[in-house]
DNA sequence: CACCATTTGTTCGTATGTATG
DNA sequence: GCATACATACGAACAAATGGT
């Protein structure tokens, strides 16, 4: 896992932060579509976070429809339907 | 697998309590280097503990350098190199 | 060879306690 | 009080390596 960087003194929750980093690695391509997420474990490596800060910030992307979660598994692109109505 | 007796109550955490118990097994030469230690599940018996615990007590002595560990055979004593520089 | 039991490895789900701002 | 954040702990599903039948 490549390291992302958290500033533990922003303004911004550091878990706001991770968000924020996910969605750019997906919006962007970076990660595609049906491809897997880190674990919870890479990105607790990859951000010096406790796990349930990470979980946080993994249930943000769920609830905007980003990712789909699997038990055992892992965390997946969703495969969308683009929020584009056009 | 003997009982080992943990304390929940404790201040010490439990994981920590096992990894002591464990280690003082080893040092007293009680399971020799190159043997193999309980397994996990043994471990889960002889503690009451839940595997994730076990395993972070493992991981614990696996860090210290004290055991190593075989997917699909188990953890062994290490045959070290004591830390004595004598 | 196929099958199965044992064992460790990986991953997510949930809950509690503590501390800080 | 509430949100954030860390640590601990239990539970569950899935995966892979090993060894014996």
């Amino acid at each position: 896992m490549r390291e992302i960087k958290i500033d533990p003194d922003s303004a911004v929750p550091v878990y706001r932060q991770l968000v924020d980093a996910l969605r750019a690695r997906i919006e962007s391509g970076e990660i595609e579509p049906g491809r897997r997420m880190p674990s919870e474990t890479d990105l607790e490596q990859a951000t010096g976070l406790a796990r349930g800060t990470i979980r946080k910030s993994v249930e943000t992307l769920r609830a905007e429809g980003l990712i789909i979660t699997v038990k055992g598994k892992g965390s997946f692109v969703a495969e969308h339907q683009d929020d584009a109505t056009d």
